[in-house]
DNA sequence: TTGTATGCGTTATCAC
DNA sequence: GTGATAACGCATACAA
């Protein structure tokens, strides 16, 4: 059993609230009362009760890091550093995956009213709904949202600017001399990925290039569905000379197909992938990717919910990060 | 701010208790009595506070994920598969990342002594010392080790033996007639990367080889790591037939080496790496891999943890799995 | 400086 | 079937 309080005030010979003081650092201990107190601690292996302290003082030291999808590597980066600013601030995590079921996720804004953690990050997922507003009011918005964007301006959001990093590839490209850009695409209801192709069609416009439907392909993120979207469109007929992929498994699904086809990259077709990490640091060659900067997301992300649960109220920003686009091999111009 | 059980007996006109055992389905309530206050709870969207309702039943359902390495994607993986079960049985995780770190370790241990969780699972590291046993005998054990060994046989423990693993990827290169095997292995100090060590040994005693020294390259894990083991191994004109790669960072890494030193795999060089995920799926060719069964351990540790939970005693396993033998293109004799 | 009393929101044990 | 009341472990306002 373990030790509490109480106990050692009795073994103290003091009271409850002497003990309290004292563990707590707080002043109005007498220096010897305190010594003692702090010795029976550690004598015994004390540990407050997080969940009496919390009862009481509000305050969980815990925060809710709620993602709409586990299998996407940039966002398991995103929770690693999370997860080591978390950490510097003595704050644990709690993860949650919502696989994109809006459920799931109002099951988990419960984590938030129900007092077991003080604040959530939401990182990915579509457009946040009235459900997540109302939480919010109760909660006088703990939340912070990354890569996500509320219909109200009312939560502190990190944004990447998806849309930026698909038209600079699309530039780099055109500037390369290739002229047939496809775009492999995840699904389009999701924010991000409409963004993203948002970004294709104005770069390609800007260009007095017209928009070929058929050079979009539209897939559900999985890996087989990168490798099916290069076969369907070599079989359709549609000959790109290059593709931009926006997302880590279909750009892996692709460059395999590419490679299982016989085609050589750049030579017979240049890729640009998404993401900078360990997925796409596999491929060969050298990857040419528009990276997230995950980094920063994560730690302006974690600041700001820091701020909100110490109540700077005036935080409600909305920034938007720049991905960064890596040229290496996979987009040289070769011929 | 969120209503409480004494609003909602208040707004019934009835005693606390009864909200209590109304809401939690619990009999002895009259059937109107009931619907009055479920009507109620739902009309103001009660919420219990866990925090209350964990300090009197001395239950969180949540359970700590600890961590030794989040570089390493089998045990991305393990937690994934560990929060689809979780989410099934209403559990919630706390992700936990130590690096190694025994001090972090302790720390972590700190939610399970101070109520914050129900029970941990620790995912790999060294050796579990003297402070997790005594952590263990006031917690009465609500601890499962997956890749992980104590020296007292006290927790639930799900292991992967890395050294059959490896020892089946050596027999397999003999059998094709490789002669020459280097192994690239991570930290010899970590449990599981001796583990694999060993067996590698052991197989090359048993046909008979003499084990070379110089074809063990011991790294820190890194990806350069493994891209610098080639290097040094060519380099100091010790030329293995084939590679075996404790560590999918590792197996990344030589692959590129082999790569980027223009030479072909398998005519120059078998490979075979570690871990059958996203990662290793994206080389070129397809390696063939031992693969970690990371669902299983997932699910085994998952229930050993909810019977321990729920004082199931008789449950004290070992439980040792076998990784599989995964064989592709990298291995395969052609010449 | 120290002790007493009260409350945090629930559940559980009694009575009635 | 229902209601007081204590208890969980801690923090804090107030008294002494």
């Amino acid at each position: 059993m373990q030790i509490t309080l109480k106990d050692i005030a009795r073994m103290a010979g003091v009271a409850e609230s002497t003990v309290s003081r004292a563990l707590n650092d707080k002043k109005g201990v007498g220096e010897n009362t305190r010594k003692k107190i702090i010795e029976i601690a550690e004598k015994y292996d004390y540990r407050p009760n997080k969940l009496a302290r919390g009862l009481v003082s509000k305050k969980t030291n815990m925060i809710a890091l709620i993602l709409s999808d586990m299998e996407n590597q940039s966002y398991i980066d995103i929770v690693k550093n999370i997860e080591i600013e978390a950490e510097k601030n003595n704050y644990q995590i709690i993860l949650c995956n919502t696989n994109g079921n809006i459920e799931k996720e109002k099951s988990y804004l419960n984590l938030l009213e129900s007092n077991q953690v003080d604040g959530a990050i939401f990182i990915g997922g579509g457009l946040v709904g009235q459900y997540l507003l109302n939480a919010s009011f109760k909660e006088s918005n703990k939340i912070v949202l990354i890569n996500r964007l509320s219909d109200e301006g009312f939560f502190p959001t990190v944004l990447t600017d998806y849309g930026d990093g698909i038209y600079r590839a699309v530039k780099h490209l055109l500037n390369n001399g290739y002229k047939k850009i496809a775009l492999i695409s995840g699904d389009l209801n999701i924010l991000t990925e409409e963004e993203k192709f948002n970004g294709y069609k104005r770069a390609i416009t800007k260009y007095n290039i017209n928009f070929e439907k058929k050079l979009l392909v539209e897939t559900n993120g999985k890996r087989i569905e990168g490798y099916n979207a290069f076969i369907k469109l070599i079989e359709g007929g549609i000959i790109p000379d290059s593709f931009i992929v926006t997302q880590e498994l279909l750009t892996i699904g692709l460059v395999e197909a590419v490679k299982t086809g016989g085609y050589f990259i750049p030579e017979d077709f240049a890729i640009i992938g998404s993401g900078d990490n360990i997925l796409t640091s596999a491929v060969d060659p050298p990857l040419t990717v528009i990276a997230e900067p995950v980094e920063e997301l994560a730690e302006l992300a974690f600041n700001d919910l820091i701020k909100i649960l110490n109540n700077d109220k005036e935080n409600f920003s909305i920034r938007v990060l720049t991905p960064q686009l890596i040229i290496r091999e996979s987009s040289k111009r070769n011929k």
